[in-house]
DNA sequence: TCTAAAATAGGAACACGTTCCACTTCGTCC
DNA sequence: GGACGAAGTGGAACGTGTTCCTATTTTAGA
């Protein structure tokens, strides 16, 4: 499993269909930031991203897969920026609920953009796999990365399971705290209480 | 935290209503047995419920609404048969297991059901948020149940706070499961792993 | 450069959740 | 029994996701 990007199946065409896609994406971003999940209509999409509607189902066959590969581009960019920043704590616990932690702000401080992605992630059937499949394997890493910061392949089964436990919980929370069911305090101790259940080292 | 489901919220009107309510939920469950999610139409709800639409809209303010109570309806169901039923295992680990391994069981084997009341409870908003309290409730005391069957009101935080991190984890299995990310199998062994994760005792 | 294929534009049309309206029926109180 | 409000009927209408069609533009290859 490396850690680099670069996927044959991902290089899609010119720079035109590039950047078609880029302003799609972004256009996106912009309508869910402002007004969440409903305000992302795909004929406000396609007119944003200055592209027929046509072509936007032409890149993006349905409102979810836009907005999970919405998700997906913008988890890869925090997975990326997490990447360079010295990760801090002594215990694995501590490590992993800061992490998680700080991403959770993160995604709170644009809650109208956290509710759409969260909820088109939820919302999405098995025609929308490979996206959701992608995202799944990010977070993994990514917990497993700061598990181990060290690097040293030592994952054993039980680090994955943990990892995959972790990020249930944090969806889970997620999903309380987008649906209001639970305020942003809570949905970090939930995190943090699941962590410190799993990790007692 | 009392048991009993007697809530005084609850009783809805003449034996009419009653009846006009139980006829539109096992419309929404017969359609949603049938062909999922989609299946389930406010307007072929409303015709096999022997109902005008406006009438159905005046008992359930939404499809969400609609799909979450009949999930509410099942899940009590459910736990009441559970209740019943002696709780086979030695380890607390081994009871929840069980437990959750026979529900699950029961889910699947009606997928299409499943995966209507599965979206339905993700992708519901804070305007359902009384019924999804009832079925998040629910869970959390049949799983607090089990891991003490004697029932000597001796729960710790740290009881509810496992109870919690396994529903989240369970949850997270079944919409892996119903969106065709993971098999039955897989789901199994997921809750499996989790669970024994949490209860080392 | 020319041409065929692919991609895009522009927009009509359809499906289903939801709202609304005019009318009728039911239940309750005098 | 009559009156009045609540509940129900039947269906039109609207919004948004999705599909589809034709004309035009862009791209790639000979």
């Amino acid at each position: 499993m490396s850690t680099t990007n670069s996927l044959a199946v991902e290089d899609l065409g010119s720079a035109a269909q590039r950047d078609r896609r880029k302003r799609i994406l972004d256009a996106t971003i912009t309508l869910a930031s402002q007004g969440g999940f409903d305000a992302v209509q795909m004929r406000a999409v396609a007119e944003q991203a200055d592209v027929a509607l046509g072509t936007l189902y032409r890149y993006f066959p349905s409102k979810i897969h836009l907005l999970v590969s919405a998700l997906q581009r913008e988890f890869e960019r925090t997975e990326t920026a997490l990447r360079d920043r010295p990760i801090e704590g002594d215990t694995t616990a501590e490590r992993v609920i800061n992490v998680l932690k700080r991403t959770t702000r993160g995604m709170q401080s644009d809650p109208q953009l956290t509710e759409a992605l969260t909820r088109a992630f939820m919302f999405a059937d098995n025609s929308v796999q490979a996206e959701i499949h992608q995202v799944g394997m990010l977070l993994t890493s990514m917990l497993t990365r700061v598990m181990h910061p060290e690097g040293h392949a030592e994952l054993t089964e039980e680090d994955v399971a943990i990892a995959r436990v972790i990020g249930d919980v944090w969806l889970s929370a997620l999903v309380g705290w987008v649906t209001g069911r639970s305020t942003a305090a809570e949905t970090g101790q939930q995190i943090e209480v699941a962590v410190r259940l799993l990790l007692r080292d």
